[in-house]
RNA sequence: GGGCCUGUGGCGAAAUCGGUAUACGCAGCGGACUUAAAAUCCGCCGGGGUCAAACCCAUGCGGGUUCAAGUCCCGCCGGGCCCA
């Protein structure tokens, strides 16, 4: 780039506003910030701390530092929240706003393993890059409450905050209903008074089958079962658990993955073939809480879409399940019952054949019992193949494809025998993994039943002239029975009750939402506090031993294997130890133990890091009492800005976690985040070539005008289309915030960003209209400083239209920082400044409390030039004057059959008889309404007045 | 395929409750200042029409509700994001 305006500054008058000295005071005024300690916030109890002041707690969402530094998407929203923190501030809030470093995590160990370099180097080596970077833009973090998720004194909490979910059990009748997380020694302790029935717990779903009876399976009275069997029924309440589950298995990255970090059969990260293996995992029993998930949403001040995300991603459905009495080969009966679970058991006389998952049971045992008529070969071959393919490609509408298994099933209405058969388009996590396939109301049934030659039976009387396939519409049963003529409503409840009274089904609730795999064969994450013992039992490490430290390891590059081995594993002398030395209580000191080699998933760190910045240098306590009460208080959060690609795992994890949190009495909000906001995308331009394939920025050049564009490729000579496009390397237009701000300020750049549109639209950035804001401070510093001196000037004597713009600006510049509405409130101050020729001291006072919030440099600049001691960060909020927000006389157009025809000038009050009369005498009114019979006027006192007239 | 959002000048956008469409900025054009340029200041800037007006058209397209629709309703088309 030649010089630009910006940069050619030989000629200009001495004290200009350029970005040299945007650059100079910027630098100056961030020292004496941090100098000051100007955005430290004392917490309750510190020395500094007004209790009588309200708290305003604005979070950023975390960044993860990647390598490649900040963009400009990040600043966006940080820059939203410090407005609004500091608008807070001056008027009258304690203003928690801190920031961190999400810093564990699969990104970091990749890039780690690409160069060879130490992922606690390259991390950071990023967090400081990161951290200068941010630095740069003058926020008023307080940087004292820092901290990153990889420091030892932070995931020694989260190692901690596992143990009490580990420890914890849902109790479901607990709060009249609702349920909540207690400490597992209370359940413990009602098993052995024979307070509570010992069973497995009913909703383990790490045991099929677990919930077979109506009640539970009874193990019988405490005392008498065996230490093995007490921990099993224990562990099946735990809300934290291993098992053994069908994962989503990466070879190439050496680790499994949950369902969201699979695309397409690939791991999001890296594009690598990600394969379904069992693996024996902890999981967090997260569907225990679907319902609070669920409904805790309504109070929330979240985007409306992201409580759809949310409440879609828990999935609630009401429905049935429904116990098939299952016939072996041979018509032997073994008492055996097939469950299934359906939204439709109005439809059950519809019920032509059963489909259960490839992972079910019972494809295990129809494989076994060899039933005749059954090619095992072609079944087994059949089952691996759809165990391995994604969900994502099982649901895929596409053929359908299953094997008969050779098994019947009683369906209990009709006692009929149908064929239960195996298909992929079922799946193992939903439901109980069985369905009864009701092909006349299911058009996934209807597909399959007739690519198989399977009866079909219509149990819904579509109406006259549907000429679709399956009817899944509502209408009269038919060919059922008891059902006839009944609509679907009434038939549900009408099945249900016959079912639940014969014992063969139950009213239930089923949710999409599965349990959270929460380990990973990782290096770079946090350790669990888990051992096991010589007979693979697991034992909690005390959390006096907390934390427990990722052992160095100077190989983390994955064992690139089908048969997963966790890194940690390498680790050998930290893996083997003793239950003393690991701070295992309970067990003998020299006992062997061996270490959980697992790590935690990147979002472990993220769930939980609102509170800790609350109380970060609490060596004691995760967060201190007071501090909690005080910053997290009723609502928790007041204000959660980042990007809505976390709309349903971070915000529902954290979520999680706080509840199990408020159950146990560690936290008094019952949600996190009160209010939550998305800043929208900054995009870019790329060029796209006419068969939609895109162009990097540098391949194109224009040859036409600025007016009139004519985008051609290079290479090709090709026409190519202008478009909107995410920022990508690949594409070459990608900004690099340092740039702009060497080129313009760092409050020209939080101007710039803010003054785009609407912070929660995606907008593309374009460099060309930077200038405007870069302008406005120029214009702010020449409205206050003589260029030539430096020095302030004042008006003589206020003027009134100046004064009046004033008010105006205050005020609108006031509301528009609550509404968020960011670019309107900038605009207002475009407007002040072209109409404001020059500043008594006291208007320019006042003017520079107003811009504070937007470009804090600038004004700490002219605040200290106007004589104050202190920041003006610290400085009240003005306050206007109402009167002078409205004019003595208003503009009121006139309109004739809705068309705006005239326009007259009345005080802003002035009643409707009076503004109708006036309109009436309007000259050119008259001349429209001429012959013409007026039959209706319509005023609006101070808007309009509209004659219909014909 | 489903959900959510979105479509307004050459560009980014504004319009609180249905009440003067295009605030504000960028780009462009004209002028002042200057030897000249930059910077700055002043003016113009949706389209048609006219000497100038009047007037007509215009918020993706087609309907509807209303005294009045960018805004509400129905249908369609395009763009984006998320889920599948």
């Amino acid at each position: 780039m030649t010089q630009t305006q910006a940069q050619s500054s030989d000629r200009q008058p001495k004290h200009r506003y350029n970005a040299q000295m945007a650059g100079e005071l910027e630098t100056r005024w961030q020292r004496w910030w941090d100098e000051q300690g100007t955005y430290r916030q004392p917490n309750p109890g510190e020395d500094g701390f007004d209790a009588s002041k309200p708290k305003y707690y604005a979070l950023d969402m975390f960044p993860y530092p990647s390598g490649a530094g900040l963009h400009v998407g990040h600043p966006e929203g940080y820059t939203a929240t410090d407005i609004i923190c500091r608008y807070k501030r001056m008027n009258g809030f304690n203003v928690l706003h801190p920031m961190g470093w999400d810093a564990f995590g699969l990104p970091a160990e990749q890039y780690a393993i690409q160069t060879g370099v130490h992922p606690e180097v390259t991390t950071k080596k990023a967090v400081d890059n990161f951290r200068r970077q941010l630095q740069r833009f003058g926020f008023c973090y307080d940087w004292s409450r820092e901290f990153g998720t990889i420091d030892p004194e932070y995931y020694k909490w989260t190692q901690w905050i596992f143990l009490k979910i580990y420890h914890s059990w849902f109790d479901p009748d607990a709060d009249e209903g609702r349920g909540k997380a207690r400490p597992i020694n209370e359940l413990i302790e009602e098993f052995a008074n024979d307070v509570r029935k010992v069973k497995l717990n009913p909703a383990a779903t790490e045991y099929t089958g677990a919930g077979d009876l109506p009640d539970g399976t009874d193990a019988g009275p405490w005392y008498s079962l065996d230490q093995e069997t007490r921990k099993a029924v224990v562990d099946s309440y735990r809300l934290a658990y291993l098992s053994q589950q069908t994962v989503n298995w990466c070879p190439k990255l050496g680790t499994a993955l949950a369902n969201e970090e699979v695309i397409d059969g690939r791991s999001e990260r890296g594009s690598y073939p990600v394969f379904r293996k069992p693996l024996r995992q902890w999981m967090f029993r997260i569907t225990a809480y679907a319902d609070r998930l669920l409904t805790g949403l309504v109070d929330l001040d979240w985007p409306s879409s992201t409580k759809i995300q949310q409440a879609e991603w828990i999935g609630r459905s009401e429905g049935a399940e429904v116990d098939f009495p299952i016939i072996m080969p041979g018509g032997l009966d073994l008492g055996e019952k097939l469950r299934i679970f359906t939204t439709r058991p109005d439809t059950i006389y519809g019920a032509t054949y059963m489909v259960v998952a490839p992972e079910h049971p019972l494809v295990e045992l129809a494989i076994e019992s060899e039933p005749e008529g059954v090619d095992i070969k072609r079944l087994t071959n059949y089952v691996d193949w759809a165990k391995n393919r994604s969900d994502v490609e099982r649901q895929e509408n596409k053929e359908k494809t299953g094997v008969a298994i050779g098994i019947n099933v009683i369906n209990p209405v009709t006692g009929e025998q149908i064929p239960v058969w195996t298909a992929d388009y079922v799946m193992m996590g939903y439901g109980t993994g069985a369905i009864m396939a009701v092909p006349g109301q299911d058009q996934r049934d209807w597909d399959f039943a007739k690519n198989f030659d399977l009866p079909i039976v219509r149990t819904v009387q579509p109406p006259e002239g549907f000429e679709g396939e399956a009817y899944t519409g509502d209408g009269p049963a038919i060919n059922s029975d008891m059902l006839n003529g009944l609509h679907i409503a009434e038939a549900k409840s009408r099945i249900i009750g016959w079912l639940s009274e014969k014992h063969i089904g139950a009213r239930r609730v089923n949710y999409k939402l599965r349990d959270w795999l929460f380990s990973r064969q990782r290096y770079w994450g946090e350790p669990f506090p888990i051992v096991f013992d010589e007979r693979g039992h697991h034992h909690a490490v005390d959390e006096t031993a907390l934390p427990v430290l990722l052992p160095p390891l100077a190989d983390y590059e994955p064992v690139e294997s089908s048969d997963p081995q966790p890194l940690l594993a390498k680790a050998t002398d930290w893996v083997q130890t003793t239950a003393g030395e690991a701070g295992v209580f309970g067990m003998h000191r020299d006992a062997p133990v061996r270490r959980e080699t697992n790590t935690m998933p990147g979002w472990a760190g993220s769930c939980w890091y609102y509170l800790r910045y609350c109380d970060n240098t609490n060596s004691e306590q995760l967060i201190g009492e007071d501090a909690e009460a005080y910053w997290m208080g009723e609502g928790g959060v007041d204000l959660y800005i980042g990007g809505n690609e976390h709309a349903v795992l971070h915000l529902l994890y954290a979520r999680f976690w706080h509840m199990v949190m408020f159950d146990l009495g560690i936290v008094h909000s019952p949600e996190p985040f009160r209010k939550l906001y998305h800043q929208g995308m900054i995009t870019s331009h790329a060029y796209q070539r006419g068969d939609k394939s895109l162009v990097a920025v540098d391949e194109v050049e224009n040859r036409g005008s600025d007016d009139d564009p004519s985008y051609v490729e290079i290479a090709t000579g090709a026409p190519v289309q202008r478009i909107v496009a995410k920022m990508s390397k690949s594409l070459k237009n990608v900004i690099n915030p340092d740039e702009v701000i060497t080129e313009y300020g760092a409050d020209t750049f939080r101007l710039y960003e803010m003054y785009m549109g609407p912070l929660e639209a995606s907008k593309p950035w374009n460099t060309r209209d930077i200038v405007g804001l870069y302008r406005l401070l120029q214009k702010i510093w020449r409205l206050c400083i003589d260029e030539e001196s430096g020095e302030l000037v004042f008006a003589d004597s206020a003027d009134e239209a100046t004064e009046k713009q004033l008010h105006r600006m205050i005020a609108k510049v006031g509301e528009d920082i609550e509404k968020l509405s960011f670019n309107t409130a900038i605009a207002a101050v475009f407007e002040f400044v072209n109409v404001a020729k020059s500043l008594t001291q006291s208007q320019m006072e006042r003017f520079v409390k107003v811009i504070a919030p937007f470009t804090p440099h600038v004004a700490e600049e002219l605040w200290h030039k106007l004589g104050h001691e202190g920041s003006v960060a610290t400085a009240d909020w003005p306050s206007y004057d109402e009167a002078m927000l409205v004019d003595d006389e208003i503009e009121i157009p006139i309109q004739v059959m809705g068309k705006l025809r005239s326009k007259i000038y009345a005080a802003p009050d002035t009643d409707a008889k009076t503004l109708e009369e006036m309109a009436l005498a309007d000259e050119k009114i008259q001349g429209l309404i001429e012959g013409k019979t007026v039959r209706k006027v319509v005023v609006v006192p101070g808007r309009l007045v509209n004659i219909v007239a014909n």
